[in-house]
DNA sequence: CCATTTCTTGACCAAGTGGTCAGGATGTTT
DNA sequence: AAACATCCTGACCACTTGGTCAAGAAATGG
């Protein structure tokens, strides 16, 4: 009695010449994408794995069948958008300038925010809910990040490269700075009346919090240590 | 047959001596500040009825009954965390001290997220979902609140008193630097490893910001102008 | 005292939840 | 063509969701 009408097979219609394991690597990509925008959306308990397969084009099934659980799905999410942050800024040292290596972590946060605006979002979701499934790396990893960088700016301090400030709530104000502009990315357009930041407008923003927040910080540039 | 056992009638005790109607103000109280608690960190989506009514001690039914809907309750909380906002740096003029009035604002707006941090992140779920809810807000009164102050900044730039940065740049970078320690406070305690800031904390991050705010913009303190 | 209004809450409902599974469709190898 | 592995998905399950409602409990007013 429970049968839909209309229910008959409709083979999946297949982009020409792409006969190999390239139906996979799409989906996967399809249903990643998907969810990290409903999971930025709605937060882990808000997002529902039929909602995700809908954006995906998917059946419900098939998306659980990729990713075996939901949990599973937004936990390796995570791990991509960690992925991501790792990257930044990797390798700096006491003798590289502060001016350059200041603005270069603005633009690359920047930047991050603008490619991943989704993904930045679904950690900030994440963040705000009491980071349950981020626990261990922020008391790790990234902490263990955050320290090294300060270290590395309380150097520069000590040399009269740049005033005496706590670092790491430097670090915490550049992070801030920069995620708005994905996060509250609705507030942005809301108030300046847009409907996208363009091109132009992140480079603007990003030379504005450069200049600022170097400046506040009393960044000499380029200049050789006594 | 779905008799739960155990379910015979135990009768809510009372705090001795109220019998008005303060039963119903504490109630909603209860409910609301239970609910703050809940949306801020699941969002509208992944908080529940029931979650909210354990978390006030009521069964949800008794949550409905004061509330009408969770929709209604969400509207509810969110007008309330919009007149604390509003309430911020209500008046200001041309002829104040800049250097004054931004520390007042960035020193109020501090308080704010430290005073209501569940309202704070309430909010930022919100917008983080793209802020289904508070669309007119943002782009009507909250729109003219930043344009108002925006022309305040260029004018005092005008007169000298401080660079001539995009004014509309420098609220949202006040704006996401304190709300910051509300919104990511996860993210903060897990890489500073404390389990709380205490006011000396934020009386110190208060301090940093403004001065790398303040020095990074320019600001000329308590001059008379030219 | 009774009558009326206000509160309180368990039972219930239709719809949605994450997840399983059987069985058919498709692809690959021989 | 046969055999085997992989892929796909509708049907289904137990449980939770927001919301309603009726029946009773308390408070209030005369």
């Amino acid at each position: 009695m429970s049968q839909l009408p209309g229910a008959e097979r409709v083979p999946r219609l297949r982009e020409a010449g792409e006969g190999n394991g390239a139906t996979r690597a799409r989906n996967e990509r399809e249903i990643l994408a998907a969810a990290e925008r409903v999971f930025a959306r709605h937060g882990y308990r808000g997002a529902s794995v039929q909602a995700i397969a809908e954006a995906a084009g998917l059946p419900k099934s098939n998306v659980l069948y990729y990713m075996g659980s939901k949990r599973g799905l937004y936990v390796r999410l995570l791990e991509r958008m960690m992925a991501r942050w790792n990257a930044l800024l990797d390798d700096i040292s006491v003798e590289d300038d502060p001016a350059e290596v200041l603005e270069a972590f603005i633009r690359s946060k920047m930047q991050l925010s603008r490619r991943h605006p989704e993904g930045s979002r679904l950690f900030a979701a994440e963040i705000l809910g009491g980071a349950p499934f981020l626990q261990e790396y922020l008391r790790g990893e990234l902490r263990d990040w955050v320290h090294a960088r300060a270290r590395i700016f309380e150097q520069w301090a000590e040399r009269g490269l740049m005033d005496p400030v706590d670092p790491v709530w430097l670090i915490f104000l550049i992070w801030s700075a920069t995620q708005h502009y994905a996060d509250f990315e609705a507030q942005v357009l809301g108030i300046t009346g847009r409907d996208t930041l363009s091109d132009a407008d992140v480079e603007e923003i990003t030379a504005f919090l450069t200049r600022v927040i170097l400046k506040g910080c009393g960044v000499r540039s380029r200049q050789a240590e006594a």
